[in-house]
DNA sequence: TCGTGTGAAAATGTTCACAGCT
DNA sequence: AGCTGTGAACATTTTCACACGA
């Protein structure tokens, strides 16, 4: 089974915001050329990613934007919601919590925490989830959430899922020397998704124990993605000193 | 001239982290399998990955993590310092000012620019680049910076010039829609390096005109580079879904 | 005729085995 | 003996050419 690129998830999140923009713009039809302009990579590449996950154009046609946009919607997990909770609520944290465009895809946060005492029983508007992914609606109004402390994470975790809202995912937002013990708090509470934000590699196992050391039941099945800044600026600042090492974007544009 | 593949370059990036981290453990000497547990790759890829750029070792006994860490770096360009402004002073914008981290690697932040109204002659705090690369010295005091109306970036631009302080990159906080502009202001104030933080791609062309748009000469040497959050979180949910096409860890971690 | 879908070719990136230095 | 540096084997990813359906 030869799997599908890591790259090409990657890509298909562009292309899917890209037929967002369309059907803004009122498109009814696009192309894999179309696309590949816009998302700065080749038509070929376009064709071979969907290829990945099913036929959904039409030959000599193209493909039509909503159907499209509903199938990589569907692809990738979108057309249902998920459960988030942030932790870290640092001016970080409260740039994600309040961040556009999350709860358009039906990422909802549940739940905001963080140790910093002053922090804990602030509230906090956060966006609500959209009903539907159409994205014609408009938004609902925004919900208050308290700071908690994160030693009542698990707790909360329980409670939710008492009640079926069981947290999908936790974000971390804390400062880098705490991401480790804040990641191991989510996995303790049960979350299986972690989006980190800290400049630093959170270990999949729950002692710093010797060199190797087992992955730890409670990690087997939790799944971590990275967003680093820090990472971004100094990858500008390597490409800025060596622009020759900048793989171009191609030429096919039609 | 083969080229390097984009990933080692930040590979690089989690390699130095890991550097500092030893040097603030006390640890003089370290081993590409060492490297390897803690950046999550295996130990081929690390003594590949730091062969591109030269001989840093020592056989039989390892690198010195003093002298690794001031090669990664030169080479990646941040044994120099580099002055940024940030255009969108919202709440993304105010996170980054303040991100903890970005000082100790000579960004230094010389303006910062917005569009609305409430947002402009606020004064922000922002930390002072260092001196030093060392990491070992105090933190400088903060100073304080006045948010301008971005149709004074030009001016300020060349201002900078002036004073031989001219601004070399460009970090882009602001909503997506208004991307495209903001990244045409900073292109036209003569910054050669932008970091995106809008979730939609930047055209390196200043017209929207026809497909076949010329790239223009404005933009010629510009470099961009992206940090988009939501495609982390719909990475994060696509692979909740399909664990299976998660890219495993290496074994080898001695 | 047009543009998708796809097997095959080419390019790229990663893993490996081992030579070579300490 | 131990660990780096590297050419060669291998795997993956991208590019391409073209068959096929509308």
């Amino acid at each position: 089974m030869p799997g599908i690129p890591t790259a090409a998830v990657s890509r298909l999140v562009t292309y899917l915001r890209i037929l967002e923009e369309l059907e803004r713009a009122q498109t009814l039809t696009t192309s894999s050329g179309a696309l590949a302009g816009r998302a700065q990579v080749s038509a070929f590449q376009v064709r071979k990613d969907l290829a990945y996950f099913g036929r959904f154009g039409t030959r000599g046609m193209g493909y039509t934007v909503s159907v499209l946009k509903r199938e990589l919607t569907r692809v990738l997990g979108l057309n249902r919601s998920w459960n988030v909770v942030i932790v870290g609520m640092g001016r970080l944290g409260q740039a994600v919590a309040h961040y556009p465009g999350a709860s358009e895809y039906q990422f909802g946060y549940v739940g905001l925490f963080d140790v910093k005492t002053e922090l804990i029983g602030k509230h906090v508007d956060v966006p609500a989830q959209r009903e539907q992914v159409s994205g014609l609606g408009q938004a609902p109004p925004p919900r208050q959430l308290r700071i908690e402390h994160i030693r009542d994470l698990a707790d909360f975790a329980q409670q939710q899922r008492g009640c079926q809202q069981a947290i999908d995912m936790g974000f971390l937002a804390v400062p880098p020397e705490h991401a480790q013990s804040a990641a191991q708090s989510l996995v303790e509470a049960g979350i299986k998704g972690i989006l980190n934000f800290a400049p630093t590699l959170i270990q999949p196992r729950s002692k710093e124990g010797g060199p190797l050391q087992e992955i730890s039941d409670e990690w087997r099945d939790v799944m971590v993605e990275n967003v680093d800044f820090l990472v971004g600026m100094k990858r500008l600042a390597f490409y800025m000193l060596n622009p020759q090492l900048k793989d171009q974007d191609p030429e096919e544009r039609t």
